[in-house]
DNA sequence: GTCCATGCAAACTGTTTGCACGCGC
DNA sequence: GCGCGTGCAAACAGTTTGCATGGAC
């Protein structure tokens, strides 16, 4: 892969190493698009590496997050979800009825976040927007039943 | 209390009571003011309850969530926040360094979802935008040691 | 060879649940 | 008095951590 150089290197200025099981969890992410929770990540990278265990998937998490390569959402309920950080940012639409998440782009959340920081004096890091409701598809068929959820 | 009588009609209407963990719940987050965790909330009841469990704090924060008078986020890290419901929406700030959060309104957020759900035929039933970053404090000292956390 | 990273299992945190009793209506 | 609500403790889910071994550099 190119972009394992890139890796290295940003990985080792910060006295880290690349491993085979970073490599692989950061592709699994960027592969599969979008939000996997943990378990759902680790359940991909063992059908690549059978031994890779679940304690190292959120640890290698923690150090892409850190070196700005993932992001972390809390979509809807308990577990966190994790996506390799795209240049273009978008938010996220979770349909509490089928568990089914949209993505939406608003440019207008920049604007936002720009008088924000200007008028307080903040350092903006991060931001996300999250919406919730039903989806077309369950406000048709008042359809209660969640569906697969990966 | 005025509002009591309201309270104890909208629980009636889904079969419900009004009890004095419910009234005291609700009081202690409007009172309270903003965001308090389940702990948090546990404890500033306890004071006028001492009784009071948390697992009561937790089934009555449900209700109040289901009849649209709590509203759930989930600030920074792990735990839920909580708070009464306003009638002026408003979104968060977080400052990584402190944990001190900030508010503020953004009128913007508001035609977005209004567009998203025109477009998507998305019915748009709860919004949060959650801001992460450095308060100004925080950028000025280059402080990292997190200040007490409500 | 050094020292960071891994796998495993146990610990931990926040939240939910089963059950017997208590209390609102 | 009926049946929902409560307190308690145990269960649970997601995530983190301690420790001995393995592997990147």
């Amino acid at each position: 892969m190119v972009r394992d150089k890139g890796l290295r290197e940003s990985l080792h200025t910060s006295g880290r190493r690349l491993t085979r099981q970073r490599r692989l969890v950061l592709q699994v992410l960027e592969e599969s698009g979008e939000h996997l929770d943990a378990e759902g990540l680790h359940d991909q990278a063992k059908s690549l590496d059978p031994n890779i265990s679940l304690a190292t998937v959120y640890r290698t998490l923690a150090v892409l997050k850190e070196m700005g390569l993932v992001e972390e959402h809390r979509l809807g309920e308990g577990h966190a979800h994790f996506e390799a950080t795209r240049s273009t940012p978008h938010y996220h639409f979770t349909c509490s009825a089928c568990g089914r998440v949209i993505e939406f782009d608003a440019p207008q959340v920049a604007e936002v976040l720009q008088r924000l920081s200007k008028q307080k004096g903040l350092l903006v890091t991060g931001a996300h927007l999250l919406v919730t409701g039903r989806c077309a598809r369950c406000q048709e068929e008042g359809e209660t039943v969640p569906e697969e959820v990966p």
